[in-house]
DNA sequence: CTGTTAGCGCTTTCAT
DNA sequence: ATGAAAGCGCTAACAG
């Protein structure tokens, strides 16, 4: 199909009378070409079509020019930011990304860094399913000297950087803020507790609950997907609830969400019986009525970060080497937790 | 930093005293080779740790297994189902994404053609920008015999296959509907005419409203990017006009979403006063208020046809070779359209 | 500043 | 059923 043949750096050096060496050469930056060879390179290779071919130059050098990114899901306005945030910085420097998706499943997240490691990428950016316990299936990488970088959902490795929020701080500021909104009975909405940002928000929680003198009550804390169904389900536990809580911590948005829209269908008054915060600062927030107060998560920014982390160490350009890099977060509130009283 | 050796076919084969080629084809499955022997070759593989380099056989077989994907934007919902489509049959097929956004610029469209036809991909999956007004960025992979599949904002080209819905029959279908429920005077909110999807639903509109006999208003027509803001300036459009609108059809959710938020504050009654339609049953459909009536995408499935298409291509599985796929769409009709009295 | 040379690891005729 | 050998296109010593 590809038709015939490919021109190669030896078209463009019989053509200009040279050796494929200086061809290469002057393709790239090579500081020791005349300038005027070079240009007369770069004009002949355009003039003949010639494409660099980049198998050629892995096979060659050991090195691909390609990240790997594996996340739970694409599909949140959360996710594709970070993922736009990525992409720009590698395509900037020169690096591809191969991007796939865990669905939350251990085995597929297995599957998916087998074939990374097979295309060969040069380094990695993770961040990690519900089901994952350890890090064993990224162990050959690491001790390949394969950078991986974790971001968002991550793990604890002397080799690894991380780049996430204070999601503790988090917690605790949201949990505090509906307390301030006059809060006693906050049901809280998470997920896995292997993963950090689950975990460090609970904490902060409890700890919130406990600075202002509120006892820790587990019948309140839901651990479930985050999904719709899932706000569905909660809601109807709560409705059974007596007395009735009177806030609700979810952690994300879309549970939020649908929270909201089922105790409004049960006829209660949002925030007035039930003041509601979410996490993520999805577009959704501002669709749902009252708006919803949210955390906004610096997604462009952390993916900015993962990359240009990763991309300064595969170019050894070293520079601060931290083990954690942690982003500025921000509390959005809106009208889902404001009490008219406050 | 990459540590040390790597375990080559040429290791297996000394350990096991037989020679590369048998290596290499016991890896595989080709026919010619005692059952015993692969199991030993397997096996010792395992053993070694040996792992596949893919650019040593792209390099050789001048195929790299990988399929360039070139997408607007990646941070829609619509969009992220697409790609989680492309990707599972992708991967089910050995075959890697690259992803790459365009930012609706044909400047970084191009740009990215580039990158990706360097990369070698084997081949194309692309929706296109606002801006692009011909293909000829594309011309050279296509006279390359790199196959090249359009989906949902596509490009008529004898060689290329488009996936699309039928946007045309989609816009005659809301806008029959608004009509249905009583509207006359239906605003349109439409994008760049340039892209098949939104020359296609406005001649929708059109077509309908003459079939019911309402003249087609130019001043009804608003062409913007379909943004939340653009929603607002519509919406300020539209409070202005005397007599009112009494009906809205937006080519995307987002868009109706914002009109519906800024119609709403202003006191305007929706669906009595103005009734509203989206596209795309974005998961924002279903927590604005009132529920909006949009047009459910086959997603998932159309990347799941555009991967197994340009898949079938490339392993010359041949198979039906239409030039243009058009997969089913739903019209959801929901609160927001829905006028009590009819 | 430019050329020579020797592979990177794999696949694939063509032999045997 | 297996082996020998050539070469995909590029790069990096090393030499000049």
């Amino acid at each position: 199909m590809r038709a015939h043949k490919e021109i190669t750096i030896y078209d463009i050096a019989e053509a200009l009378n040279l050796s494929p060496a200086t061809i290469s050469r002057g393709l790239k930056d090579h500081p020791a070409i005349r300038k005027d060879t070079r240009k007369r390179i770069v004009e002949k290779a355009r003039e003949l079509g010639y494409q660099h071919n980049s198998f050629a130059s892995s096979l060659r050098r050991n090195k691909t020019n390609t990240i790997g990114v594996i996340v739970p899901r694409l599909n949140s306005y959360f996710m594709s930011t970070i993922i736009a945030g990525m992409e720009r910085v590698a395509n900037n420097a020169g690096y591809n990304l191969i991007i796939s998706q865990s669905m939350e499943s251990l085995k597929k997240e297995i599957a998916n860094v087998n074939t990374l490691f097979n295309s060969r990428v040069d380094g990695l950016l993770a961040s990690l399913g519900y089901e994952t316990e350890d890090i064993a299936h990224f162990e050959s990488l690491i001790n390949k000297g394969i950078p991986l970088i974790f971001f968002d959902r991550v793990f604890e490795h002397p080799k690894c950087t991380n780049i996430i929020i204070d999601n503790y701080k988090a917690g605790y500021e949201v949990t505090s803020h509906l307390i301030g909104q006059g809060c006693k009975r906050i049901v809280h909405i998470s997920a896995s507790q292997k993963r950090n940002v689950y975990a460090d928000r609970l904490r902060g929680y409890k700890h919130a609950l406990s600075d202002h003198g509120i006892a820790y009550d587990e019948s309140l804390v839901f651990v479930n997907n985050l999904s719709d169904q899932a706000g569905v389900e909660v809601s109807s536990a709560i409705l059974k609830m007596d007395p009735l809580p009177d806030g609700i911590f979810s952690s994300n948005d879309a549970c939020a969400v649908s929270c909201i829209r089922e105790l409004k269908q049960a006829g209660i008054k949002i925030p007035q019986e039930i003041a509601v915060a979410g996490f993520n600062d999805d577009p959704l927030s501002k669709v749902i009525e009252p708006n919803l107060t949210s955390v906004r998560y610096p997604g462009e920014e952390m993916g900015e970060m993962a990359a240009s982390t990763l991309i300064r160490r595969l170019d050894r350009l070293e520079g601060v080497n931290l083990n954690t890099i942690v982003l500025k977060h921000n509390l959005i509130i809106r009208e889902s937790s404001k009490r008219t009283d406050s």
